[in-house]
RNA sequence: UGUCCUGUGGUGUAACUGGCAACACGUCUGACUCUGGAUCAGAAGAGUCCAGGUUCGACCCCUGGCAGGACAACCA
């Protein structure tokens, strides 16, 4: 019903209440004004493809898409594949999925680096005949000891000084196969001495006899991400680089790589930003894949993981993820944003969407003593209070229903608005009752809560108007479907999951009960709800039809719970 | 004991580029309500890491500290 990605706003719309620059945009406009590269404005997204994008990626993308849509520009969908060992197709099919769905478009084919290993190549052999690249024969080991460290300067290789046509075959011997993985590599001449890493004599090519999802085994030697990933942007035009903030130190090797290659004036200006990170929840690529790999969690696409597709399948909007990402903003200093936000996001673009229905999770049995036993009404009940041009529906009503257990108590407190005995109470869209009568088992159990009805106080009726202090939902016990809900809570326990003190693993902050699964009692109607339509369970919260579904046995996934006042005034 | 980056309410992000700090979430009141939701009205909460300096005036500039982060993969 509302699933389908509205396509992204059009942000250029110059109505829009003025919002400050970020600044990002404020760097963008200043190259406008002084025309920089034609004024264009080019960004991309450039994702490796060996795991699940999450709302991580999410601000990145809307970061770059964003700016592209603000300025008139494009943006690329780059996947940046340099090293075969860890990547997969299934990983370019689930970005390129999610990318489409939080609402983007990029520039007719998507791109890859692999698309220009060629060039790379030619460029490795100039910086060789420039004399400012060699094969170094030692191992892993050696060269990363010899590589020195943050305060002391590295020492060269014995393999430093060879001739450049010695250089040159060796390079060549590399690609044609004629060497083992892990022999030797091709590396920059810069400065063993440099106070940034990344200039003592970088790595530019390895050797790998793994196929690659898109060359095959065309190539046996990969470019290093550091000297593919400048070149790649600068060959398609990028304007402005947005990564993050730990790349920039690799921003100059960029610039010296380009430096040495390219005569052109144009240069890719690359600009860092903070990433994301998230109260309760963890979002390294390879803690996620070892939630999943490891089977604390369902798949990449569990409702309780970060991912996009969990995200998705939670029952989180595009809209509510791009809102989010709006208000997050965007800046240079290291930040932790509140998940709070992400669900105030979610509730607020659910609740002018999602439509209401009526259930009840944690059934109680009440019976009407005064309503007749064969009859069964049909009330009218309001699709969405937001939009009422979305209209009624009407719900079988019955002598016998269901309550929230919660929606009783015996020894109510002060300020208790629901029922109790000798209280009264709505029922929504349909009678004021009063609790005549409890019945317990033997444990002391309630097993059913007896009421009279007030045959003249029925929605809508005119003698409708007496005003009582609650309202509750219920469900008609012989009409009503049974389905499957998961209700999902935060994965972690601790609010830094990340943050594990010594001799611990950060697993023992997984919550025990971040999953929970209820037979819960719905209004008929629910039982044609369609996979991934959202609803809003009055007084619980948002739930959407979950993929498990099937034909009679359908599968509820709670996305966020309503705000709960009362919860939090007896202290949750 | 290196280089670079960063430091504004509880959390994020702003401050027209030097004119004493705004917005959002959260928190707390109250109104309204056939969802203790939504909505509406209002409040509290920082004097901008610290110390000097420049200036009539500094969150914005300078100096020196302090604190946090990044960087030593044949990963990206």
């Amino acid at each position: 019903m509302n699933d389908t990605p509205l396509p992204a706003e059009n942000s250029t719309n110059s109505a829009e209440p003025a919002r400050s620059l970020n600044f990002i945009e404020e760097i963008v406009e200043a190259n406008l004004r002084e025309g920089k590269n034609d004024s264009r404005v080019h960004t991309r997204f450039p994702p490796e493809p060996n795991g699940y994008l999450h709302i991580g990626h999410a601000k990145s993308i809307c970061l770059n898409f964003g700016l592209a849509k603000r300025y008139d520009g494009k943006t690329n969908l780059r996947f940046d594949d340099t090293n075969p060992t860890k990547e997969d197709v299934e990983y370019v099919d689930s970005i390129k999925e999610d990318v489409r769905w939080l609402g983007f478009n990029w520039e007719g084919h998507e791109l890859y680096a692999s698309d220009y290993f060629d060039q790379l190549y030619l460029w490795a052999e100039k910086l060789i005949l420039d004399g400012k690249a060699y094969v170094d024969d030692q191992s892993a080991e050696i060269i990363s000891r010899q590589r020195g460290t943050v305060t002391t300067p590295g020492v060269e290789s014995p393999f430093r000084n060879r001739s450049i046509d010695e250089n040159l075959l060796l390079f060549r011997k590399m690609r044609d196969g004629g060497f083992p993985e892990g022999a030797c590599v091709l590396r920059a001449k810069i400065d063993m001495a440099h106070t940034n890493m990344f200039f003592r004599d970088p790595i530019l090519y390895r050797i790998s006899y793994t196929s690659h999802h898109r060359t095959g085994t065309k190539w046996c030697i990969y470019p290093m991400y550091d000297f593919a990933h400048g070149q790649s942007d600068y060959l398609e035009g990028i304007t402005h680089s947005i990564c993050t903030l730990e790349f920039e130190v690799h921003r100059p090797l960029y610039d010296w790589f380009l430096d040495q290659l390219v005569d052109t004036e144009y240069r890719p200006r690359q600009i860092e930003f903070a990433r994301l990170n998230l109260t309760y929840t963890v979002m390294s690529k390879r803690k996620l894949f070892e939630l999943v790999k490891n089977n604390y969690v369902n798949g990449w696409d569990d409702p309780r993981m970060p991912t996009i597709c969990g995200l998705r399948r939670r029952g989180y909007t595009p809209e509510s993820i791009r809102a989010f990402a709006d208000r997050i903003g965007v800046a240079r200093r290291d930040n932790v944003i509140d998940v709070g936000l992400l669900e105030f996001s979610v509730r607020e673009d659910l609740n002018k969407r999602a439509r209401r229905a009526l259930a009840v999770l944690n059934p109680v049995k009440l019976v009407l003593i005064n309503y007749p036993g064969e009859k069964t009404e049909y009330l009218n009940a309001v699709n969405n209070p937001e939009k009422p041009e979305e209209g009624t529906r009407q719900i079988p009503f019955t002598r016998e229903l269901f309550i929230e257990r919660e929606d009783f108590m015996e020894n109510p407190p002060k300020k208790f608005f629901r029922l109790f005995p000798g209280g009264e109470v709505r029922l929504k869209y349909g009678y004021i009752i009063r609790c005549e009568e409890v019945v317990k088992d033997m444990a002391g159990e309630i097993t059913e809560i007896r009421c009279t009805c007030d045959m003249e106080s029925k929605t809508g009726g005119a003698t409708s108007n007496r005003k009582v202090k609650g309202t509750i939902h219920w469900v008609s016990a012989v009409e009503a479907g049974e389905v499957e809900v998961r209700l999902f809570d935060r994965l972690f326990k601790a609010i830094d999951p990340d943050n594990v003190a010594e001799g611990h693993d950060w697993k023992e902050g997984l919550n025990p009960d971040s999953l929970k699964v209820v037979r819960a009692y719905v209004e008929p109607s629910l039982l044609d709800a369609q996979p991934m339509e959202h609803y809003q369970f009055e007084r619980i919260g948002y739930f959407n039809v979950d993929s498990d579904s099937q034909p009679g046995a359908m599968v509820f996934n709670r996305t966020v719970a309503l705000k709960d006042t009362w919860a939090k005034m007896v202290g949750e």
